[in-house]
DNA sequence: ACCTGAACACCGTTCAAGT
DNA sequence: ACCTGAACACCGTTCAAGT
């Protein structure tokens, strides 16, 4: 009778992280077992031992895999432009793969590697406007890591109702939960990295103001 | 012989979470099954569904039980020193508990409503100093997701160098990694801090100078 | 009321065997 | 070289039974 369809593309160490994302995305971390991601290939969950070392390193390789779809910081524009369009581009992607963020905690960061490779000619314009160095790495890491936090808030989804603010023993707490959670993510969003750039651009005026000698007398 | 000695307190959910929170600081997340923090007890596996509904509920309420320790903001001295303390203490919280942040990424969100309880006291001073209320919930939103976002990077150890910089084929990223590698912590996660309260700072000036009338004409 | 032993349906992984 | 079936040591959880 009929045979189990041949498979047309042999297995390779990418397909098997691409199948292993897709169960992530579509069913959740949970479901992303060895051998749902061989089911989701057609293929006997022994077989990914082949291509892959292990179930750590398939969830490392996910994070990976998520992250090489970040775009680099352009290094055109100007500095805050440019740090504004990077936070907005990683929000985005692990919007794109909520169920991923969790992994980000946990992996060994070989994801922070990946983040820190494409920042890298965000520095370079950072470096252009006057900040140094070391500035200018703090700088492009604190934005970084402000955006993972804020995914993560936004992945795990809203706050429970403590029992306080349930049976309505606390009126200020019931009205504060309301008020989170009738703020706009996107508008956070936006306050907090403005508020980060606002910072930065403050402290790139007094270290310039500082630097520079003030006018020698005639 | 010699029997098992009887506990001498009886099992509680209190004590069921304590000893789960005390094998995942111990042992690591992994560690930590239904089985090994009954073993912990001196209790089969099966007497804690007494206690807590199953895995999942344990783990929320380890969540739980370490936001129990955060201190709330003071709300005594200015907004930006209170909201300093705040992150500081938050931050060390969870530096003394690294192995449970990444149950922050993945709960339902138990955490952010304690910590949203938490903070409440701070609002209060962040409006006495003249933000307003929309603003002054964004400020602390902020913080904490920084915070938070901090901590993970920070629990998920050093980034490994990719491959690129292995071999040395780029030494730009070698050179990057290097500097990451450097910079103090401490000094990162106070620079960030810094930032966004030199941008709060910023923005309640601006505020300030656009709502107070001119002076008018007498 | 609280604890337990045996059992069930899973999981990651090893290994010897197939092609 | 690549894939597989059976097996092993685990896991969370159910259930009937003990005290």
């Amino acid at each position: 009778m009929s045979t189990r369809p041949p498979r047309r593309t042999p297995l390779s160490r990418a397909s098997v992280l691409e199948a292993a994302l897709r169960v992530i995305d579509e069913r959740g971390l949970d479901a992303c077992t060895m051998r749902a991601v061989a089911a989701s290939l057609g293929v006997e969950a022994m077989s990914l031992y082949h291509h892959i070392e292990g179930k750590d390193a398939l969830l490392d390789g996910v994070v990976e895999l998520v992250l090489a779809e970040l775009e680099p910081a352009s290094d055109g524009s100007g500095w805050r432009e440019g740090l504004a369009g990077f936070a907005h581009r990683y929000r985005d992607l692990l919007r794109r793969h909520p169920n991923v963020v969790p992994l980000l905690a946990s992996r060994p960061a070989v994801g922070y590697a990946a983040a820190a490779r494409v920042a890298a000619p965000g520095l370079a314009s950072l470096e252009a406007a006057g900040f140094d160095r070391r500035t200018a790495i703090r700088a492009a890491r604190t934005i970084t890591r402000y955006v993972v936090g804020f995914a993560l808030a936004e992945s795990a989804g809203p706050p429970a109702a403590p029992p306080e603010a349930r049976d309505g023993r606390d009126p200020a707490i019931a009205a504060l939960l309301e008020a989170l959670a009738s703020d706009s993510p996107d508008e956070l969003f936006a306050f907090g990295l403005d508020t980060l750039l606002d910072g930065l651009a403050a402290r790139l005026s007094r270290s310039q103001g500082a630097s520079a000698p003030p006018a020698p007398p005639a």
